[in-house]
DNA sequence: GCAAATATAATGTACCTACATTTAATGTTG
DNA sequence: CAACATTAAATGTAGGTACATTATATTTGC
């Protein structure tokens, strides 16, 4: 739908002031699509990304400020999601033997059964989030101008 | 920056996922930046922008659910946000006498000043969030695919 | 007119972000 | 080697999001 109707503002100021709204508001409509998806499972979004880098490390353990580096968020706080997770034997954490400031944590077994679970179902493909609407081009199209914002 | 250095992700599954991580992550660059911008003034990003809309509104006054209409988080709880804004007396909150279930919330002149001091400094300003690195042919057509995924 | 339904806002709870501070281990340097 | 600095993670605190529940006021239907 056109922002002008989603947040009943029949103007802008100006084209970016336009753009600025739509970008912070589709991020949070795509962000509740994808927790609403993950919410069967018990998991909320950032605790989804980081079971997910986990999986890309393991059999490898990764530190808080590997998970930090990876994230999104990089100012979210990544002790606290990997607590949650662990509440749910979903991680382990171990004190890092070659350095005893940093903890190894490593997904579990159950951890790697739950997110093939969710592969499987489909529910973190990207279509789920709207993408499915634009075409290659545009998918392109729209990163290039996403990245050009951050130059 | 290109999102691949930024994440530190060296490729992608799919254009689609690229393309939502960078919506994702490039509202969060954006708003880090906003909420930087208005920290001298004491104010959050939410915050300001209830304060806007009621400057919209003014003389009149707004009840909660027409805020809520009109804030980019839908779901966020309006109720709280301007308990903040009443406690830095930049909003009053009184009965409404035509329905007493609603509230009446209307600016006050503190805060008219401070956001006319904000916008005399430029913070508002969507520049300020990166958007002047696009031209406006550019910003439209992004306007136009944040749309389409919504569609 | 009164009971039930609905509308409006406030409150409770879990989790998250942002940022400052603390704790502990390791490095560095005189 | 001892004092200091740095690194890695955890913790504290304020504010926000998401969603369920509650408290009142109003509307509706019998």
């Amino acid at each position: 739908m056109r922002l002008e109707d989603e947040i009943k503002q029949p103007t802008f100021q100006s084209d970016a002031q336009k753009a600025y709204l739509n970008v912070v508001y589709t991020a949070g409509w795509m962000g509740q699509r994808q927790a609403a998806a993950f919410k069967p499972y018990g998991l909320t979004g950032p605790q989804f990304n980081v079971l997910r880098i986990l999986r890309g490390q393991h059999p490898l353990p990764a530190t808080v400020a590997l998970l930090i580096d990876r994230m999104l968020d990089k100012t979210s706080n990544a002790s606290r999601i990997v607590d949650k997770l662990e509440e749910k034997k979903l991680v382990t954490r171990t004190v890092c033997p070659a350095n005893r400031r940093a903890v190894d944590i490593r997904i579990t077994e159950a951890g790697l059964r739950l997110l093939r679970q969710i592969d499987d179902d489909g529910l973190a493909d990207p279509a789920r989030a709207g993408l499915d609407n634009l075409t290659t081009a545009e998918l392109r199209q729209l990163s290039a101008l996403l990245d050009k914002i951050r130059a």
